[in-house]
DNA sequence: TAAATTTGACCTGC
DNA sequence: GCAGGTCAAATTTA
């Protein structure tokens, strides 16, 4: 029997190592061996995530998500991200009341994956642009795209849903694939911006600062802030502030669709 | 004061 | 016609 949970840890883990190594190599190698080193250890990194996704593809529990800081950074080179127009739809569009609101065209389903997770957490900067209460649902949807879509024109969107099973669990569909850095990772493969990139703000503040309990005082919602921003733990602090934020509210009963109405999802 | 969130309006696709 | 997705003005927050 295989101990999936720790397979996974240890490819992550070994990617990790690879993504560090050419940055090593990177410093003392001519321009002529650089190529060779990247596509050497890109190849590295692409097999240890191709097998974090075999893994995944079997398996429907806990390990349905592929850790954050595993995906192949060779998105960072192409927005596959459907286009979603903000002006020109190649129709004419009706006269908007306000300004040009609502020209747009609806993404497809094309380029998508799913994560069931207990957080919505993931490493990454999010805002909130839109919440639609869903037809038969209890839970409103709530609509983030990339905070650094302005800065680097990343337009990975993703669609965030609480599950009514009673698991506490959102179902999380994401859109593209980010072409800004990956989470809080500070290290870069091949993304041609990675040196301003490593100087962005990236901290997960944006989606998470009303995705906890809004009774937090400010100074303590600034302190789990600073606290989980570290460059390698913080999705795993993250993750935990989310949990301890669950937990608090479930050992007092409070954790309830009516929590979630009022925070996460008002 | 800038940035983020909220929320009603508007548009697309089925 | 309806449900869902996005925009953007208003509001809130740091």
């Amino acid at each position: 029997m295989i101990n999936k949970e720790e397979l996974v840890e240890t490819l992550t883990k070994g990617r990790n190592s690879a993504k560090k190594l050419q940055n090593l190599l990177r410093q003392e190698v001519n321009d002529d061996g650089l190529v060779s080193v990247d596509e050497l250890v890109s190849e590295i990194s692409q097999s240890f995530y191709g097998g974090l996704l075999v893994l995944n593809s079997c398996n429907s529990g806990e390990l349905s998500r592929v850790p954050v800081s595993a995906r192949p950074n060779s998105a960072c080179s192409g927005d596959q991200t459907p286009e979603v127009f903000t002006g020109d739809t190649g129709k004419t569009p009706a006269p908007a009341v306000k300004g040009r609101r609502g020209c747009y065209k609806r993404r497809k389903t094309i380029d998508s994956r799913v994560e069931v997770s207990s957080t919505i957490e993931d490493g990454y900067a999010w805002r909130k642009y839109g919440q639609k209460k869903i037809l038969n649902s209890k839970s409103p949807r709530c609509y983030f795209r990339c905070t650094h879509k302005q800065a680097y024109g990343c337009k990975t969107v993703k669609q965030v849903q609480k599950l009514e099973d009673g698991s506490n669990k959102f179902h999380i569909i994401y859109f593209g694939q980010h072409t800004c850095r990956p989470p809080n990772t500070g290290l870069d493969l091949d993304c041609n911006h990675s040196e301003k990139n490593h100087n962005l703000p990236n901290s997960p503040s944006t989606i998470t600062k009303n995705h906890t309990d809004p009774s937090l005082k400010q100074e303590d919602l600034s302190n789990k802030v600073s606290s989980a921003s570290g460059e390698s733990s913080s999705a795993l602090a993250w993750k935990e502030m989310f949990l301890d934020d669950f937990e608090c509210c479930e050992n007092d009963g409070s954790l309830s669709d009516s929590w979630f109405d009022d925070s996460i999802f008002p």
